[in-house]
DNA sequence: ACGATTATGTTATATTGTTACAAATACACC
DNA sequence: GGTGTATTTGTAACAATATAACATAATCGT
């Protein structure tokens, strides 16, 4: 993410909270910056390094309370095949997403396919089941390695 | 799962491991065993605990070795979001399946549903990935736990 | 029987995540 | 503005999950 997309989506997410009645405080927002310049998922203990450079002693819980915080506020997403987060793409809407990721090359792409959405839907009411929190993550090759591969 | 079935999967499981010419032994035989004979998921360090009922001082790297042969062979599978191992319902065939995790009661179904591998093949293809490990996990509430909770 | 491969034993350590309690900050209300 | 309350943060210890490294033992093909 460039430094103008970086802006829009810290206004965003800042407008969104102050919608919801919660706080975005600076803890909260350095991580949720730190996600969105990486162009990489990042773990909580790789998070909690580049804090350093914020705040003085950061110690886990304040990676994962920050966390915690941005998740429940669909900000950020985890990826728990990678035990690591990502900045969410499009906070601007609740949403079901699915997350390719490439274990070439490491790039993760979030997407948003309404008929996979249907589908899981359909799969989950044919046997009573109620979703909360839909977890769908590929794990392959993306295109661009696919390609340099078969050079 | 009960007894007989138990004997079912375990013959099926040596068929399929004598013809893939991989080894089946003791160690992996049991953890296959004790994953069978549970009702839930079980994380690697409960595996581990139920192992000092069949070897002397197992350590983790005695499980997951199992684990890794059996994930493998396709015999198990990992509950990514739960860091929880259950027994495959159908190691005969190949197949992707999607998990639907009672976050209640812990009750895990495991379903193959087609229109959702269609939809997912149809995502990954429509931006050229090429999906090796496709993991579904529907966190949420099972149909025998929504009906209690209304009453 | 021999050498090579595969599987297991053992110890230590890395990585990920949580608990518990104290101090500080922000908020609502008077 | 002061006061009590709720929320956030600081800090230390620890729990849970997973891997590395290297030695020993079992198995397999020849």
């Amino acid at each position: 993410m460039n430094n103008k997309e970086l802006i829009h989506l810290l206004a965003c997410a800042e407008a969104l909270c102050q919608k919801r009645g919660v706080r975005l405080t600076d803890q909260r927002r350095s991580v949720l910056q730190l996600l969105c310049l990486s162009n990489k998922p990042l773990s909580a203990y790789e998070l909690l390094d580049q804090m350093r450079s914020v705040v003085k002693n950061p110690a886990p819980p304040t990676i994962y309370r920050a966390l915690d915080f941005l998740l429940e506020q669909g900000l950020v997403h985890k990826l728990e095949s990678l035990h690591a987060y990502v900045g969410c793409a499009h906070p601007d809407h609740p949403h079901a997403s699915q997350f390719l990721i490439c274990d070439n090359c490491g790039e993760v792409t979030e997407v948003e396919d309404t008929s996979v959405a249907k589908s899981l839907k359909a799969a989950s009411k044919a046997v009573g089941f109620r979703t909360k929190r839909p977890i769908v993550e590929l794990l392959g090759t993306c295109a661009h390695c696919s390609a340099k591969h078969e050079k």
